[in-house]
Parts: structure tokens; sequence; C-alpha cells
DNA sequence: ACCGCCATGTAAAGTGTTACATGATTGG
DNA sequence: CCAATCATGTAACACTTTACATGGCGGT
């Protein structure tokens, strides 16, 4: 579903790796750089439980021989279907200028999910919306920089080699996906 | 104060440059990179109202000429205060890792606020943090390649990447502000 | 016996999202 | 005159933050 959050599609997609409880998950957030994501309870739990109620996923206290109460959580089919559409949306120029970080997450999930010529296509669609969005960054510099400050336009600067970088990135991924297809046909 | 949401310090940030309508703020968010920020009437409006509760900023319906109700909002000296005390926080290693963005907007409102010598310190520490949390990247890396999936390795790549670019890019900005500063003494 | 960690949850408060409502003014 | 834009706001809803509450387990 599209309207869940982005923390509620990182839950799921951890999920996806192998079933973990809500303080497992709480401790990836916590302690990996995967983070950005808040490790609170109050965040996790809620939503896991929205997850739940939604048939995204299904839980279990684990096994009698712990007698700890450790709630495990696991994707259900629909789940699994629900992620691997929001894995295969688009790439829209909203998310590349607004939302850059939501779609490195879906990248960054995408491997056990989507097949390496689905993954190139998506860093291919992803290139071409960065190269598109590039040109409108330089343009609004050369026609604002003076009216604006020093460190506004250093920081604008600093933006637009962020973006120039990822575009790379997303290029040289792309080549390793297509690459991998090539090997494996 | 610290208590303010991201979007409540830009707005304060953006009236420093000069008075503006609820209007003119959405605007800006709709048609600058400095974007990311929502355009929605639901969030500026009340966010405003906010500040104006506080005593960050006074509002007065436009004169008497256009006819047409614009209320324009100016920071008062509380908010200047507040503003520039948000501005000369330290760089904690917390927002190096979870809030980057947070940080480059703080950078980008500094130059009519700070003088030169406080932005390149701000500079030198941003350095500093990101020179201290790269390798831990490094090392996450290294320690976890093999059971990452390789979207996820990439994914992580990158983010390495764009801490090496903010680093470089910190490095030579302050340079040039502790440049500025020579020139100016 | 006590402290700290494992583990799950809840309640209140604040904030952003979405959608709606309301009018005035300008251009065709 | 009609549509689009200017301009301000509100209400319902969902989510996150912060803080609190609970209880078993392991080590000293």
């Amino acid at each position: 579903m599209k309207d869940n959050s982005t923390l509620a599609l990182a839950l799921l997609g951890l999920l996806h790796a192998d079933p973990k409880s809500g303080y497992d998950l709480r401790k990836v957030f916590a302690s990996t750089p995967m983070g950005s994501f808040s490790d609170s309870p109050g965040a996790i739990y809620p939503a896991l439980a929205r997850l739940e109620k939604q048939g995204m996923v299904s839980s279990e206290v684990e096994g009698t021989g712990g007698l700890r109460r450790r709630r495990l959580y696991r994707p259900t089919p629909k789940g699994t279907e629900a992620f691997r559409a929001w894995l295969e949306q688009p790439v829209t120029a909203d998310e590349v200028i607004h939302r850059m970080d939501h779609l490195m997450l879906r990248f960054a999930f995408m491997d056990p999910v989507l097949r390496p010529e689905r993954i190139a296509r998506f860093l291919r669609a992803l290139q071409g919306a960065i190269a598109a969005y590039l040109p409108t960054l330089h343009d609004y510099l050369d026609a604002h920089a003076r009216e604006m400050t020093r460190s506004g336009r250093l920081a604008l600067e600093c933006g637009i080699r962020e973006y120039a970088l990822q575009l790379e990135w997303a290029r040289s991924a792309a080549e390793l996906y297509e690459q991998r297809r090539r090997k494996e046909a």
C-alpha cells in the first residue's frame, strides 16, 4: 500500500530478510547505518500493530523454550506482494527532489525481491530523473547567485554536487546489474 | 528554542531575509531548491501562529494600499535571539548521523547572522564530526559486506561517498571563510 | 538484594497531511 | 462574466516523540 509510512515500509523490508521481533528492529535502527529511523518503541510497536491489522505481517510469540515473550513478525504473502509493488513503483521527479532517501531505501531492499533487469531499469530511471533535475538546479544557481548569501550559495552548491555524485553512482550501479544480467543469461 | 520544528526554524530563517506573508513562504518552498519542506497551508499557517504565540515573530496586515489582506510576518528581537542560538548550537555526532539536512539548513542561514569566524568554526566542527563518523561506516561495511545484499551494499557505498563529498565540501568552505576573515582583518 | 539489560507496550501532546472552505482580485 | 490566481484559514486524521509502566532474566 502506498499509504504506509516510510517507517512501516522499512520494517516490512527488514522482515523480508528474516523474522524479527520489535526489539530486534529497534536494535537495527539504533546500531546500523540503515538509521535515520527512530528506534523508539512508541514508533515501532504501533507500526507493527498497524501492519498486522492490515494483514501485511503475521506474528507469533516465540517458541516455549525461552520462556521470554518475544513476538516474532514475518511478512505474509499479501505483505510481500505490497512490498514488491512499492519497490516497483516508477521513479518520479517529485521523489528525486523531495524524497531521495526514500528512493535509496527502496533500492537497498530490491536485491532479494526483484530480478536484476528490473533493478537495472530502476537505476536507469533514477539516473534519467537526476539528469533531468540537475540542469534546473544549475539554472537556479546561475539566476539567483547574486541575491543569495554566500552560505546559501555554498549550501546549494553542496546539494548540486550530491546530486551529481548520485547520478554517477546510479550509472555505475546500473552497469553492474546489466553486466550481471548478461552473465546470468 | 530547541523545541521548535525544523519547519518553524526554516520559516524564522526566511523571515530574517525580509518580511513575508504565509503565501510568500509557501511559494519559496514550492519553487526553490530550498524545498523538502511542505508548502501546504495546513503546515505553514499553524506554524506561523505558533511562532507568533511564542513571541518569535510579529505580524501586521499589510498597508491599506492594496486592500488585500496580506499578513506580513517579521522576526522579533526575541525571535532573532532564538534563531542565533539555534545557529550557534554545537555540531553533534547525532546530527551528522541522523540530521545532516538540518545541519546544512543551519549553515545556509548563517551568513547574514553570524560572523565569518563563527561560521568557519561551525564548518571545522562539521568537518571533524564527519571525519570521525566516516571510519565507522567503512568498518561497518568491511564487517558486514558478506551478509549484505548487493543492493544494500551499493546503497551504503553511495551513502559513504556522500559523506566523503560533504567532508571535502566542508573543508573547502571553511577555507573560504577563513580567507575572508583574514582579508577583513 | 540490586542493577542493568531484554522485551513489550501505552498515553498525552505536538506536528504534518489531506481536503475542504472562503473571499478578493486580475486577465481574457 | 468566468476562470485562475492570490491569500488565509480550519477540521479530521495519522503519525512520531517523549515519557512512563511493566516484568522476567542474568550477573555480582
